[in-house]
DNA sequence: TATATTTAATGGCTCTTAGCCACAAATAAA
DNA sequence: TTTATTTGTGGCTAAGAGCCATTAAATATA
């Protein structure tokens, strides 16, 4: 870094100084899913300031160096700001950088993945933003023009997610507190796009012993179904064998 | 950002102080694998420069904003400057981000992994190095005491390559141009740390369709073994069912 | 009341592929 | 010629996904 001899460490990092080199701009986006109304969702808002002003983005923001301890803390502090919720699952995506994503110059994101049930989630638009709401997640795409690179984090990160439901439980975490299977296995067919044999799927999920009973049925009209509940303490389930057929990248 | 209005993207673009705001540090740091004499071993490197001066440390460095246009040419250039390697397997694995992971101050680190042949390798200590050298990664871990989260980054590489030696092909890109399905499969075992049975590897493996015959047979002072090489144009392998037994993580 | 319809749940078959183990083939050394 | 060692194949079992038929429980309708 400086070919200056320093004799110790603290006498070097007394005289470091933390501007003199350029360096990225550091932010941390968050690709929040919902499943609602048979469709995958993902959270947009439109930034109220520049650059890309008026423009749908992502959620996200730069790193409070002074308030955030890590990377997720980033995360979380947007997210709950956005939606109120406060314990969602949040997966590492990937990071972006380069010098021509943003043009204030060289940046960084760290993206995240949140996965949330669609209940309950009261939107605020909050700082930064002038409108904020779900929009459909279609072939990895929204249908409104995101800012910067943020149809193609957008993309990745459907990618990531359509090729995790084919080997856990993943699902689990965008479903409410009770649920049938049948309602488990919806979420499943909307994220990968496609049906499966309700035997199997049961057959699969019962087998991960990752649910229990709750004793109640799910009173539909037709034949009432049993209502499951998350075991507690029990993490997503890798299955060591793929729903469907093979797929090669 | 800033609550001042700026009418245009670039009167706002102009006026922007790209050193108005602390930032995080951003480097990249790369765990470059390979095998060789039967074990796992990764690249590390003897600081020159303050902090953690004299410590052994991962591969990597600050981005250059000047001449990097992307996270993964910070990889690049680094893994060339040590070894040589121009186009080596490259993943990225994972950011990690904190305030207390560096001593200067609040820093961001994208890591990538390495897979690289073991031969031919000429490494080169260079700027910011006084030594480097391979070290047997065993358990996650290797032996020196590891510079900053190093240690930690380490580990969870491992664990990554490990998990995706159960259901990838990635293993061919530590093998040199031609060689035998027994060496491959020793490297499998390696990395797995376990033994596998040597049916269910060939119809794995030639079940893939990613390897073609030389023709030419290795001589190896037994039944000679018939050399392969990996096919033209064919990318990583993604199988549909796991190697052994489950892992829930 | 009897029947049809819809959704939930189970039974039972096939097919793919990993695990296991025996055996044949090719080579060098004894 | 025999033995040891490594390469390579054959053939079986077991697990679990795909497929499809059947039974069960509810409502709607004739």
């Amino acid at each position: 870094m400086t070919e200056k001899n320093y004799r110790t460490e603290n006498e070097f990092l007394k005289a470091y100084d933390a501007r003199a080199f350029d360096r990225p701009n550091v932010s941390v986006d968050t690709v929040i899913f919902t499943v609602s109304k048979g469709q995958l969702k993902t959270l947009i808002m439109k930034r109220a300031n520049h650059p890309a002003q008026g423009q749908w983005s992502l959620v996200g923001g730069f790193i409070d160096v002074h308030n955030d301890s890590e990377l997720i803390d980033t995360a979380k502090r947007k997210l709950e700001e956005k939606t109120g919720v406060k314990t969602p699952y949040l997966e590492q995506f990937c990071s972006f950088g380069g010098k021509a994503r943003d043009p204030r110059g060289w940046s960084v994101t760290t993206v995240y993945f949140a996965l949330i049930p669609s209940e309950d989630i009261v939107l605020q638009a909050g700082e930064g933003a002038t409108d904020i709401k779900w929009s459909v997640v279609a072939d990895g795409k929204v249908k409104e023009k995101l800012a910067f690179d943020h149809a193609q984090i957008l993309e990745g990160c459907t990618d990531r997610l359509k090729g995790k439901v084919l080997y856990t439980t993943l699902p689990l975490h965008l479903m409410p507190e009770e649920f049938t299977l049948a309602e488990l296995q919806k979420v499943y067919e909307i994220i990968m796009g496609g049906k499966m044999d309700h035997k199997s799927f049961r057959r699969r999920i019962l087998g991960a012993d990752v649910l229990e009973e709750t004793g109640k049925m799910k009173e539909t009209g037709r034949r009432p179904a049993m209502l499951y509940r998350q075991k507690e303490a029990e993490g997503t389930h890798f299955f060591v064998r793929n729903i469907e057929g093979a797929h090669t990248k």
